[in-house]
DNA sequence: TCTTGTGCATAGAAGATCTATGTACATAGC
DNA sequence: GCTATGTACATAGATCTTCTATGCACAAGA
């Protein structure tokens, strides 16, 4: 999958501080890998989220060197080699706490939306 | 005021992510200026989002250059200089694009915060 | 006159991001 | 058995952003 740009994307900065809560969340139902997590990323925003494999594989690889996730290598029934995610102890405190964050930053927007009559 | 660090911080994507659509929520109440922006995030959040000067304003020239915002120099009854915000029209637009474009990953994030147990 | 608080400003270090590009192999079609 | 396509992972480094540190100015109070 290589694929380059699109219209009406959702701002960089905003699809940055999503990624990681995001990967967290989707590994914390269960393990995956890099195309099935964008596959999902895809699905679970009805296809208006659409990651490129080059972003995901430096997030996956930050989040295992910060031990929240952890990986290993196994072959898949279709006989393809996969790299296999799955969250580690830290990564479900840090999705709880990263979850909080985003929560208390929300509802601060919707205060001031709010009052804004946006 | 000059301010350092500070414990428990939000993540800086996440308040930049934050940052533009909270500012321009502010300015559609009505004109304010830095420092009274500063002190609104301070209390929108119940003291847990505080912002440093030094981070708003080129926050605030960013959007007044892409002409979002629109600015002029007005002196306080207090005797002070101070450079006044208001929102333009564009940047009405912005912020409802903006908003959309938040609620939308906040709308994925609960899904999948859901599905995972978080 | 010193300090503190208000108020705006910016250079540039430091850091993050992600595009472009690469490899590899399975499968299907011809 | 050749080619195209899709799956799958990987990363260098250009590019862009962010924000810390620092500066200026002045009012008011001590």
């Amino acid at each position: 999958m290589h694929k380059t740009s699109s219209s009406e994307a959702i701002p960089k900065d905003l699809v940055a501080a999503s990624a990681t809560p995001l990967v967290l969340s989707i590994l914390a139902k269960g393990e995956s890998y890099g195309y099935a997590i964008i596959a999902r990323v895809k699905e679970l925003s009805d296809g208006k989220l659409e990651w490129t494999d080059g972003m995901l594989y430096p997030i996956l690889h930050r989040l295992e060197e910060q031990g929240l996730i952890r990986a290993t290598w196994r072959n898949a029934e279709n006989g393809r080699r996969r790299r296999y995610y799955s969250l580690a102890a830290a990564g479900k405190k840090a999705l709880a706490t990263q979850r909080a964050q985003w929560d208390l930053v929300s509802a601060v927007l919707a205060t001031s939306w709010e009052q804004a009559h946006v």
